[in-house]
Parts: structure tokens; sequence; C-alpha cells
DNA sequence: CTGCCACCTAACATTCGCTGTCAATTGGCA
DNA sequence: TGCCAATTGACAGCGAATGTTAGGTGGCAG
């Protein structure tokens, strides 16, 4: 690795922690680019090639984390029984969570308040399952319903995780993520309510 | 009723089907809002008064749709078995989507083409997502893990609802929603893959 | 029927996110 | 050491979005 990408490196990094110092100090639509790029000490222009817009100042760390838990359920073997392999998935995102709390608790408390952010990250959690669908889909072959079942448990991955987040960052931190998904698949596994046209069959 | 409210109702309408045609024409990136307000004859000012982004001139329909659910879901009687009652709301927004195929197609493909629709559209989910999450914790009661049986149900309903549209556009508007919904239902009852930690599990 | 009030409308100005262009600078490499 | 390629940032400009303000229109009381 080049002395030019250590640079650039140390750049990204730079501005993405003014941006997150300015966003909490000030909040998210009352900070404007330039007030970071001068707090990082860059051209506005500067700060755009690294960050192609506002929101992705806060939601490209996000986008990493599932990129990383994504990339971890190609890699494991085919031989590997699905839930299992989704379940590393899981484990994947958690464990990036469990490296920096702070930041992750800070980007949701930032979407919160900022309508925008909240969108991007939504947009994010709808393209990683579409993502992970297609690669349920090639571990399960076509059958007959293989795309339905690809979509719902890619769905239910993205819902298992979002809502564990969302769990933990209500309780500002304070309660174990891993503890939440443990008990959102166990709750899972004794089954929660799908809806049903006759009256008949009840969950 | 009175007359300055039937005004702004044909304003609004106008408003929206001169920004549905030109999107569709030119798509929505390359149109501009004075373009829009140009059209409908309004002043730029007086068509933010009525879609207050860009955005919302696309998925404010689909707000409505998502909204006439809900309050379909509330509507039911509390005797109701809720896995009923959730199917009541997935009915509804397939009902509006049979009644304004042409409009619903065309929001979702402007959603394909535009990143800021399609997020404003998964932060819409998102939302809805909270809302029926809480009038199902009402039904379930709060019991030992109510609040993640109701955040996991409502995801659920959500994803039924997301998946069959998507797959729904996909074929073009050829398949037939209700179908689509139904299969993904008898799929589910069926049962899906979840994660598990142990290999031992397997669904 | 009339006149007043509240609300709707739209023009104007301004801020801010974002992009194209281009010249200056700096790292990589022969 | 000097050339090439890539990074940088200044400048100009577009378009979305908001505050302000003046003028118009419907609703309603008298």
């Amino acid at each position: 690795m080049g002395l030019r990408e250590i640079k650039m490196g140390r750049t990204r990094r730079q501005i993405a922690d003014h941006a997150f110092a300015l966003f909490v100090a000030q909040g998210f639509e009352s900070t404007t680019i330039e007030q970071i790029a001068t707090a990082a000490e860059v051209g506005t222009r500067t700060l755009y090639r690294y960050y192609p817009t506002k929101e992705s100042l806060i939601v490209d760390f996000v986008e990493s984390s599932l990129g990383a838990a994504a990339e971890e359920l190609r890699s494991q073997p085919d031989e590997m029984p699905l839930p299992r392999a989704l379940y590393t998935m899981i484990d994947t995102v958690l464990r990036v969570t469990n490296e920096d709390t702070e930041r992750v608790l800070a980007v949701y408390r930032l979407a919160d308040q900022a309508p925008s952010v909240q969108a991007r990250l939504a947009e994010q959690a709808l393209r990683w399952r579409i993502e992970v669908a297609g690669e349920v889909s090639r571990r399960i072959g076509g059958g007959e319903d293989a795309e339905l079942v690809a979509a719902l448990t890619a769905a239910n991955v993205m819902n298992i995780i979002d809502i564990t987040m969302r769990t933990w960052v209500m309780s500002g931190g304070a309660r174990n993520p891993d503890v939440i998904s443990e008990q959102i698949l166990r709750v899972l596994h004794e089954g929660v309510p799908i809806p049903t046209a006759s009256v008949a069959s009840f969950n």
C-alpha cells in the first residue's frame, strides 16, 4: 500500500470523524457541508469525492458493516446448513457493533432526528435484503417457490438485525446486542403470528 | 365540504397527475419542480404547500394506501384472531393496488430509477412497521417477549406486502397480486429457514 | 347583499446540497 | 531528477427547499 492510499485513508477518517462530532454537537440538518470541510481542513469538493452525499457521511459506516456480513455469508461453504450460515451473518454485524458502540449509537440517534438519514438507512437495508436473497436463492436451488422463500428468508434476516439494533439503541446501549438477538431468534423459533385468510388456523 | 376544499383537492390531484406524467416521460431526476409547477399551472411555492418534497409527489400515493391498511387493522374488533386481522390489512393494500394498477406500477418503476424515491419508500415501510408493531403489541398484551413478538410480526406483515408488490411489479403487472400474496402466505405457513447458532436444529 | 376576516396563492430572495470544469499540487516511478 | 497520473480545491452554476410578503379568493356574520 503506497503513501497515497494511506493519506487518503487518513483524510477519509478525518472527514467522517469531524462530521460525526459536528452532527452530534449541532444536529444533522443544521450542520453544513462547508462546516465539515472547514473542520476537516479539506475543500468541499474533496469531501464530496470521499462521501458522495451528506447522508453517506453517516450511513457508509453501516454499509461497510452490512457488506462484511454479506461477505461472511458468501464465504461459508455450500455444505453448511443455511440457518447456520445465516447466523454467521448476524454475528458479523453484531461483532462490528460491539467494536464501535459509540459510533453505532450515534448513527441511529442521528437517524431518528433526520428523516433523510433514516431513509438512506432503510434503503440500504432493502438493497442488502435483495443481495442476501440472491445468495440464499443460490444456496437453496431453484425449486418451486424458491424465489419467494429466498426473499422471505433474506427479509427475515435483515429484520432480525434491524430489530436487534433498534432494541439495543432504545436501551441506550445498555443491553447486550448478542443477548437481544438470541432472544429474538428464540422467539422466532417458537413461532410468531402469521396472517391468515380464514379464521381456522391460528398461527 | 366547502368550495375551498374542493378546489384544493382538485389542485392537489392536478399537481400529482402532471408530476407523474412528466416523471414517466422524462424521468424523475431530469424533471424539475418548476416544470411540474408550470404544467400544473401553479406557483412553485404552492406546489410545496401540497407536497413538501419532490419525492412526496410519488410516495404520498403509497402512504395513503398504507394508512388505509393500518386503519383497517385498527378497526378490527379485538376479539378477532390476530392472524385474521393482519390479513385484512394486506387485503386492503392489495385492493388499493388493484384499483389503480397503472399508478402503482409507475411508483415502483420510478423508485427503481431514482434512489431518493426508493429511500423514501423504504423509510415509509419502516414507519408503518413501527406503527403496526404498536397495534399488534396492544392486541397481544404485555407478556414476556411481547415487544419483540410485536416487532417481528409487524416486520413480517410489511415484508409480505413489500415482496408481493415487488414480485408483481417484476412481472410487469401481469401476475395477480392476490395470487402472489396467497402463495407467499402458504410458503410462510410451511415455514422458511430461520438463523440458528448451533448446527443441531435445521428449521 | 355586503364587508370583513382567514386562508390560499405566488412572486422574490436566499440558503444549501451537489456537480462540472480546470488549473495547481503531490506521490509514484523510470 | 524529471515525467506521468492522480489528488486536490477554487470557481461557477443548477436545482431543491424555505421565509417573507403582498395580493387575491372563499366563508361568514351582520
